[in-house]
DNA sequence: TTTTTTGATATGTCTAGCCATAATGAATTT
DNA sequence: AAATTCATTATGGCTAGACATATCAAAAAA
C-alpha cells in the first residue's frame, strides 16, 4: 500500500542495453506484456526456457561460481522481479526451487541468503538387477536356489528382527550375467503384507520385479557395506572364500509395516555403485 | 474460451456435508473468499498446513495406499481445483511437487497419471568424517601421512586421468576414532583450481573441511565398491591384508573443471553406509 | 488408404494483485 | 531497565484470470 509504484511488478523497466522502443507511458497491460516478451527474447538469447528457470540458473551460477559466498544475502524478491522484469511469483518459484535444492535459505522478514554447504549427499540409483545386467550388454539369467516359509528370527534384517515373530517367505536366488554369477539375493517377504507370495513359485520371476507389481509403493532404507564372502557365498558366486563383496541391504516398508527385506551380495571386484549429485538438477542417472 | 463457467476456478462449490450458508449467487470476490477460508477450516481440521500441501499429502496417500495404482489417471487440474475448492494454480503446485518426487507423470494434453515404480533410488548422506566419528560418541583424531606435489597420471581417479597432465597436490591421511584407525584418505587437489592449497600444510586440518571453505560449491560423482585391503592399507588401518574394505571415491568438480578427488577406505567390518528414501519427503538423515 | 489439417483440451507459464504471517526494531509503558 | 505494544517489512500462500504449447483425435485432402 505504501510502495504502490514498485509494489509487485516493475511496470516499466528500462534495460540499459536496449531502451524500450514504444515508450507509451500508460500502455495497456496487453501491449506492455508483448513488449516484455520481445525484450526478454532479445536480451536473453535463450528463447525456449521458461523465465523461472532462467532465473534459477542465473542465481545458481552466482552461487556455484563463488560470486555469492555462503551467508551472502540475495536481493529481495521484489528487487529480483524488477531485475528480471517479471512478477514476484515467478521469482518466488525460482527461489523456492533453490531452497529445495539446498542452495539457499529463506526467512520471512530476514530475506534469502546463500546456505552453508551441508554434509555431502548423493542420489544413489539402485537399479533392477535385470536392467543393470542388460544395460551392460550381457545376457541375464535367474536361478531360484531355495524357497521356504518360516518364522522371523533375531538374526534377520532389522525390521523383521524387531517385530514379534511373523511368518515370512525366504528366498535365495542367483542372478547371472553372461552366464556367470552376478549377484546373490537373500529375500524375506512378509506373508501378512503380501499374501499372494505364498502361491508364487518364483522359479521364473525374480522376487524384486514381482513385488514391484504387488506392493503399491514403498519407503526404503538401505545399508551398504563391504564383507568377506563366506564359504557358501564364495561357492555360489564362484569367488574365493574371504573375497571382498559389496553388500546392499534394503528394507521396504509401507505405512509402518515391513513388506520385504533383501540382501544383495555382489562380488566386489565386479561391481560398483555410482551416485551423482548436483545441487539443483539432481537426477538419478 | 468455450468452457467459461468451469474455466479456472470453481466460483461456487457446494460441499455436500456443509451447504454454504450465504447463498448469495453473485457474491463479491472478497466475501466469497472469506467463505471459502472458513469452510476449508471447518472441513479439514488441519488449520495450519498450507492448502497445496494438504492436496499433496492427500494424493500421495491415495498412491501410497495402492488406491490409485500405477498408470491410473488422476483427476484433471480443474477437477481437483473444484474438489479442493481452490484455484488451479494451487493444485498445480501440489502436482508439480509430486512430479519432482517421481510419484506422478504429467503430459500436456494427456493429463496426469500415477508413475510406474522406477529404479530404486536413495538419497545417500556422506557426512564429514569428523562429524561421523563424533556423532558415534568417539574422540576424533587426524594424522597427515604424506604430502606431495606431482603431475597427474593415467592411474588417477577418472577426471584427473582424462584431462592432460596437470599439477596436483596429493595427500594421504588417516582419520582416527577413539584412537583407532577409522578411515584412510587419499586426496588429490587440482592446484590450478585451488592454488591456496599449495601453501597449506594440512597437518592440523583435514583437506575435506579445508576445501569446503575454499571452493564455493560443487557437483560430485561418487563410486562405491568393495575391495580387498592391500599391504599398506592393512597396515595403516590395522586390519589383515585382503580384508574387505568399503571404498568410496568422490570427484568434485565445479563448472567442468575438476577440483578434487578423494578415495576413502573404510574397514568393512567397522563401517556401514545408510541411505533412506521416501517418495515425497526425501530428507537426508 | 494415407497424409495433412484442424480443432479441442489439459497442462505450462505468467501476471497483478490480495491477505496472512513471522521477524525485527523502535516507541511506549511498566 | 525491562516488558509490551506497534508499525514495518519480506516472504508465504493464494486467486482469477491470460496466453502458450504440446498432443490427441477427428475431419479433410491427397
Amino acid at each position: 500500500m505504501l510502495m504502490r509504484g514498485t509494489s509487485c511488478c516493475a511496470v516499466k523497466k528500462f534495460t540499459p542495453t536496449k531502451p524500450d522502443t514504444q515508450s507509451a507511458d500508460a500502455a495497456p497491460p496487453k501491449g506492455n506484456r508483448r513488449n516484455r516478451h520481445r525484450l526478454r527474447a532479445a536480451v536473453s538469447k535463450e528463447k525456449k526456457r521458461p523465465l523461472h528457470e532462467i532465473i534459477l540458473r542465473d542465481i545458481e551460477s552466482h552461487i556455484l561460481s563463488g560470486d555469492w559466498p555462503p551467508g551472502q544475502a540475495l536481493p529481495f524478491e521484489t528487487e529480483l522481479a524488477e531485475t528480471y522484469n517479471c512478477s514476484r511469483m515467478t521469482v518466488s518459484k525460482a527461489l523456492n526451487q533453490l531452497v529445495q535444492a539446498g542452495l539457499i535459505e529463506r526467512r520471512r522478514r530476514a530475506g534469502s541468503r546463500v546456505a552453508q554447504p551441508r554434509a555431502q549427499s548423493a542420489v544413489l540409483a539402485i537399479p533392477e538387477i535385470e536392467n543393470e545386467v542388460r544395460s551392460m550388454g550381457m545376457s541375464y539369467g535367474y536361478v531360484l536356489l531355495s524357497r521356504a516359509r518360516r518364522k522371523t528370527r533375531k538374526a534377520d534384517i532389522c525390521c523383521f528382527a524387531a517385530s514379534p515373530r511373523m511368518t515370512v517367505l525366504e528366498l535365495d536366488c542367483l542372478h547371472l550375467a553372461g552366464g556367470l554369477p552376478f549377484c546373490l539375493e537373500n529375500r524375506l517377504i512378509n506373508l501378512a503384507a503380501a499374501p499372494l507370495a505364498a502361491s508364487e513359485s518364483f522359479e521364473s520371476v525374480a522376487p524384486g520385479p514381482w513385488l514391484l507389481e504387488q506392493v503399491p509403493w514403498s519407503n526404503a532404507r538401505h545399508k551398504i557395506r563391504a564383507a568377506a564372502a563366506d564359504a557358501r557365498t564364495a561357492l555360489l558366486l564362484q569367488i574365493d572364500e574371504g573375497a571382498p563383496c559389496l553388500v546392499i541391504e534394503r528394507e521396504t516398508s509401507s505405512g509402518g509395516s515391513c513388506i520385504t527385506s533383501v540382501r544383495l551380495t555382489y562380488p566386489g571386484v565386479r561391481h560398483e555403485l555410482t551416485a551423482s549429485f548436483t545441487p539443483t538438477d539432481n537426477k538419478v542417472s
